[in-house]
DNA sequence: GAGTTAGTTAAGCGAGTACTTGACTATTGA
DNA sequence: TCAATAGTCAAGTACTCGCTTAACTAACTC
């Protein structure tokens, strides 16, 4: 049973949340300790432990500690997961359109966005 | 820091969701009907309506009643939104590790990730 | 070896989610 | 006009989230 999950389910829920953001944001520049991540943030370390936590099970940050320290980095693998999801939505969408223009410029006079609706 | 408004929040919670991931994968492909989006889930319609309005108040999609069929379409922009903060992570932390490939290179006989951190 | 630093664990609490069922309102078509 | 269709509203429930405080352990520092 790894640690991470990795399911979009997971991610996009740990992306959810501005404070988690903000960590992902910080570590992207570089890894950083648990306190230093905590700094910037108004909440308890414990609380910040639990975020971290979130983004380690769905597979966006690792960790590991030296000494008392602990460095956490970002793994860029999850984060393009939900990237690729979200782009093969809009990909998708963005063909349909173009799929319904060209069909449109064949029908001399119709302007409206004349859908088909699969049922 | 946080340059981008709540409403990334919403968008990231509503596509943590693979109900409603399905139902925008649907709409992507052309707009569809409350019962039309609920036909290949395995719930109740009532719930499928408050995934729909989770949808809608993040800006996914919108929709509108004609007779007594409301359709539903997506739009783009916010996907787009969600789309950008992931990119602009992404490549942030490409460009770092660009910048670190630089350095080592220019560093003879250095092979391990030698980090600064922010102390 | 005493105190400080860095992190960890556990319990608890209020708010939010993802459903459900049941009752109800329009619209449409025979 | 009446029944079926399409959607809506309200309330209830079990579960999860985001956070807190308090108590604790494991390095380092002096």
């Amino acid at each position: 049973m790894p640690k991470y999950d990795g399911s979009l389910d997971r991610v996009f829920q740990a992306l959810a949340d501005e404070t988690r953001r903000e960590m992902v944001a910080r570590l992207v520049r570089g890894p950083a300790s648990v306190s230093e991540l905590a700094r910037p943030l108004t909440m308890s370390l414990p609380a910040v432990m639990q975020h971290l936590q979130v983004l380690e099970t769905c597979g966006l940050v690792r960790s590991e500690k030296a000494g008392r320290v602990r460095t956490c980095h970002i793994e860029p693998d999850a984060l393009r997961a939900a990237e690729g999801w979200i782009v093969a939505q809009r990909t998708a969408w963005e063909r349909r359109l173009d799929r319904l223009g060209d069909y449109l410029a064949e029908q001399p006079g119709i302007t409206e966005d004349t859908e088909e609706g699969t049922t």
